[in-house]
DNA sequence: GTATGTGAAGTTATTCACAGCG
DNA sequence: CGCTGTGAATAACTTCACATAC
């Protein structure tokens, strides 16, 4: 059942999923691919065709359950099952990752953070505790964790992806380095903020309307 | 200057610029397509290519300058000059982006900050004060400021979009909402962190190698 | 009447391969 | 000889349009 889905398929199936459960908040049940599309900025063929690339959810003259899209959604994302987390550097980013709380809608739980300050580590940020970076290895050992966020600085980033993929992360959220390298089969998605910016500022400059 | 220029194109030069950046800080002077292509993990053609819809950056047999190619990225993207930026909400977020410290480099100049508590209003993060929401319009009105970045609660978002917009701000950075109503002419960019949780998740679950 | 799912068409993006320059 | 820039070829994505189901 697995075949070469498009990058952005799978960046749009995400965006999906933030509306359909904004649209629970709202009580709404049911959807269809128009409305769906106008929330995300796309055609309606194309919402229709991102999910015909998994199944057959909706129905002709009806549209789409609301639930049963975002529990098929989460079949194709892989989360059905909730995913533990752990974030690697306490500054404020990590910070702010750790207080965000919509992450455990989307089934992700953020169960530990770590850092190699000794003044921070102990401290409570939100629900969880910074623990040392020694205690890294034990920690990933004790629980089943598959994901990690790295937010230290640029020149520990790679060490610490090092460390993250000995110890069984299959997927990194990298905040820190231009690039990390990682053996095939362990996942880095780059986050830079000021590139976002600039997708804005070369928009505003070349005045696309 | 302007033409139909691939929506993940811009995004690579934003790669481009953030690895030709990090290049000068290792004091490299020249760099091929193939070496830039391996660090952003894309063909070397592409690179070319991307490049090329802008004009002739490389000379053959050498590569491209990195100086002057991070000047020519500025020029496409827009960031020969610099942009003031204001932050709309003072949570934890905000608090980490206001101590980013590489916005600075790519061109970013986060002046203020803006909050409706007053608890909030007058402290200091990073380098800037946090201003209350009564002054928005008056501090935009005494700065050119053409972007935002919106990290206020969900159910405040639209209003203080409508206020930025109103007050001319020409580009959103949305950490807020699902969605944001604006007018044509002002550009939204979406930031989802758990999207790209998700991504992983996608790929680590459909064990892509 | 309304809305899905999907071949077929259309469009756009990526890769190939090589001429030509340093 | 290495590397760019680019026409041509390929592959990939998106949109159209309609048969089908509700």
């Amino acid at each position: 059942m697995d075949s070469h889905i498009p990058d952005a398929c799978v960046r749009r199936l995400s965006a999906y999923m933030r509306q359909l459960q904004h649209l629970t908040t709202l009580g709404v049940e049911r959807v269809s691919s128009h409305h769906l599309a106008e929330y995300i900025k796309v055609g309606a063929a194309q919402v229709r065709r991102d999910l015909a690339l998994f199944g057959q959810f909706g129905r002709p003259g009806v549209g789409y359950k609301v639930e049963g899209l975002i529990d098929e959604l989460r079949g194709i994302l892989g989360t059905r099952r909730r995913w533990n987390v752990v974030v690697v550097g306490a500054g404020p980013l990590s910070n702010a990752l750790l207080r965000y709380p919509a992450f455990s809608s989307r089934r992700f739980d953020l169960i530990a953070a770590f850092d190699v300050n000794p003044r921070k580590v102990g401290r409570r940020i939100g629900k969880t505790v910074v623990q040392s970076m020694d205690d890294l290895e034990a920690v990933l050992a004790a629980n089943q964790v598959h994901l990690a966020i790295l937010t230290v600085p640029p020149d520990a980033a790679q060490d610490a992806a090092d460390r993250l993929v000995a110890a069984g992360i299959r997927g990194i959220l990298n905040f820190a380095a231009p690039r990390l390298e990682t053996p095939p089969g362990v996942h880095v998605n780059q986050v830079d903020i000021a590139a976002h910016l600039e997708q804005l500022t070369f928009l505003v400059t070349n005045n696309h309307c």
